[in-house]
DNA sequence: TGGCTTTGACCCCGT
DNA sequence: TACGGGGTCAAAGCC
C-alpha cells in the first residue's frame, strides 16, 4: 500500500516534472490523480505548475484524525525514495502551521521540498522544487514493490 | 565520527 | 527607501 502510493507520488511529482505541453500535463492529471486520490481520499488537490517546475499536494487532513492515514502520509512525504536533509523551518505568518524545508542529500542534487504541517504533525502540503540529477536510490521497499506479484491493499 | 535536526540570524525580494 | 515575510545558512547539539 505504502509502496504503491509512494510510487504513484513519485510518478506524479518527478517523472512528469517537465510536461512537454498541455496535453502531457493533462495526461498527468487525468492518468494519475484519480488513482492517487483513490488511495488517499484526504488529498483534495494535486497542483502542477509546469512553469515554475513546482508541484504540490494539498490535502484536507483537518477533516481526518485517522492515525493510520497520518502514518501513511508521514511515510510517503518523508520517505519518497530519496534521501532528504532538513535545513530549516519557520512558522507561517497568519497560520499556526510550521513549514519545514528539505534538500535532497545526494551530492550536488539541487532538489528541495517544502513541507507544511498542522500542529498534530499531519502534512498539509508538499511542494517540490527542481528535478533530481541522479537515479532514485534503491531501497528494500522498492525492491519488494518490484518483485511483489500481488498488491495487498489491506 | 558522520549525518541528522533544531534554531536563531541573515539575506533577498516584493510591497 | 524602509519594512516585513519567506527562504537559506550555519553553529550547536543529538543520535
Amino acid at each position: 500500500m505504502v509502496n504503491l502510493c509512494t510510487g504513484l507520488l513519485e510518478q506524479l511529482t518527478w517523472n512528469h516534472q517537465k510536461p512537454k505541453d498541455q496535453n502531457e500535463k493533462a495526461f498527468v492529471q487525468s492518468e494519475y490523480a484519480p488513482q492517487f486520490q483513490s488511495f488517499f481520499p484526504e488529498i483534495s488537490t494535486i497542483q502542477t505548475d509546469s512553469n515554475s517546475q513546482t508541484q504540490s499536494l494539498q490535502s484536507g487532513f483537518a477533516a481526518s484524525n485517522n492515525n493510520f492515514n497520518n502514518q501513511l502520509l508521514q511515510k510517503k512525504s518523508y520517505d519518497d525514495g530519496y534521501k532528504w536533509r532538513k535545513y530549516g523551518s519557520r512558522p507561517v505568518k497568519g497560520s499556526e502551521r510550521p513549514r519545514s524545508f528539505y534538500k535532497c542529500s545526494y551530492p550536488s542534487c539541487p532538489v528541495k521540498k517544502r513541507l507544511e504541517m498542522n500542529l498534530d504533525g499531519q502534512i498539509i502540503e508538499i511542494v517540490y522544487k527542481g528535478s533530481h540529477n541522479h537515479p532514485k536510490p534503491q531501497s528494500i521497499e522498492d525492491h519488494n514493490l518490484l518483485h511483489r506479484p500481488q498488491i495487498n491493499y489491506s
